[in-house]
DNA sequence: ACGTCGAACTTGACGCATCAAGTTCTACTC
DNA sequence: GAGTAGAACTTGATGCGTCAAGTTCGACGT
């Protein structure tokens, strides 16, 4: 459980309703409030928990076995570094440390494209495929754990519908990095 | 979006129910892992966004942010480092690490529990309940901004329901780290 | 009374993320 | 055709988080 990261004043100026403003901001209800806190706490405490097994059962960071994890569902093992990243929601900078990191380890490659542009393509090795392979029913089973195996249906449906919300409404607020995001 | 960080293989073999297992693992089925992609989603871009904004917006960190709301919730603005610890899902570690660097910035102070035990409580300064006075509304609107009001009454019940869930779920699996969570 | 255990921190080393700046291209402008 | 804009990365410095150890205390056993 977390606490009110809301507001620096206790509850008494908060009353019940959703609106209302001491200097012009709108503060949260209760329902609100308690939704944010349960959701602080899965935002830090998930990644958290991922992060961890995942270290320790494959010498993987949570954001490494996704890189991974993109170019092995790919027909030819293979993705553009910006387009990895949009389908990793990283930024390429985070990107090109990680896939660097990954090249040393011997579990992918890269290359540059031939045609117009500066454009670097990033392909799994086979060493590379054989660790996604080998970790997959790990992380499937954590996140199984963790999260899917905890909910009923309609609650997994409506936890689509809030990434989807919330995504949106970052990259409204963001200007829109204008990157790839739809699968072709 | 982000992409199928789940199985290794393509489509084929993954099927459309949740269950069966080509090697003895539980695969996701289509409507989990959707789900899940979503959540990856949320779980990975709303902190940034969130510690993006407040960064610039207050030089705290979100994460900063939620240890001073703390203590500016308590009477005495004060709260005892492992119950402070708890009530923001961190580890002892990080949060003497924090408390370190926000002390110096000379937000918060430290000081021995005369009792028994080898204690320490932390105690907001003013500066600090200045700081976290003035931060206050740029997080709630941003927290309202891509998080609340993007979401339905019943979507928010819902959140409140997973975060829990999920919570436990990790506490459950971690053998209990036995610190203090409800508030007395 | 002495030693051991465990709780409650603290500290240091190391790794990963972020930010700002640099590079390498094409394309467009005048 | 030289210059500028801009996309697609890459690189380096800095700072935060994690993990493993270390410290400091009381309690409990013998």
């Amino acid at each position: 459980m977390l606490p009110g990261n809301v507001s620096p004043v206790t509850e008494e100026e908060v009353a019940g309703k959703p609106t209302t403003a001491v200097a012009g901001t709108r503060w949260l209800s209760q329902d609100e409030r308690a939704a944010w806190l349960a959701n602080s706490a899965l935002m830090i405490s998930l990644p958290a928990a991922l992060d961890a097994r995942m270290q320790r059962e494959s010498q993987l960071t949570f954001f490494e076995y996704m890189v991974l994890s993109v170019l092995s569902e790919e027909p030819d093992h293979t993705m553009q570094m910006s387009r990895l990243a949009a389908r990793t929601s990283a930024s390429l900078s985070r990107l090109s440390h990680v896939v660097g990191r990954l090249e040393k380890r011997g579990l992918l490659a890269r290359a540059r494209i031939p045609g117009p542009g500066r454009r670097t393509n990033t392909t799994l090795t086979e060493a590379g495929y054989e660790v996604v392979v080998a970790a997959a029913p790990g992380h499937v089973a954590a996140v199984r754990e963790f999260l899917i195996d905890e909910l009923e249906p309609h609650e997994l449906a409506t936890l689509n519908r809030i990434g989807t919300a919330v995504e949106a409404a970052i990259n409204r607020a963001a200007g829109s990095t204008s990157v790839e995001t739809s699968v072709p």
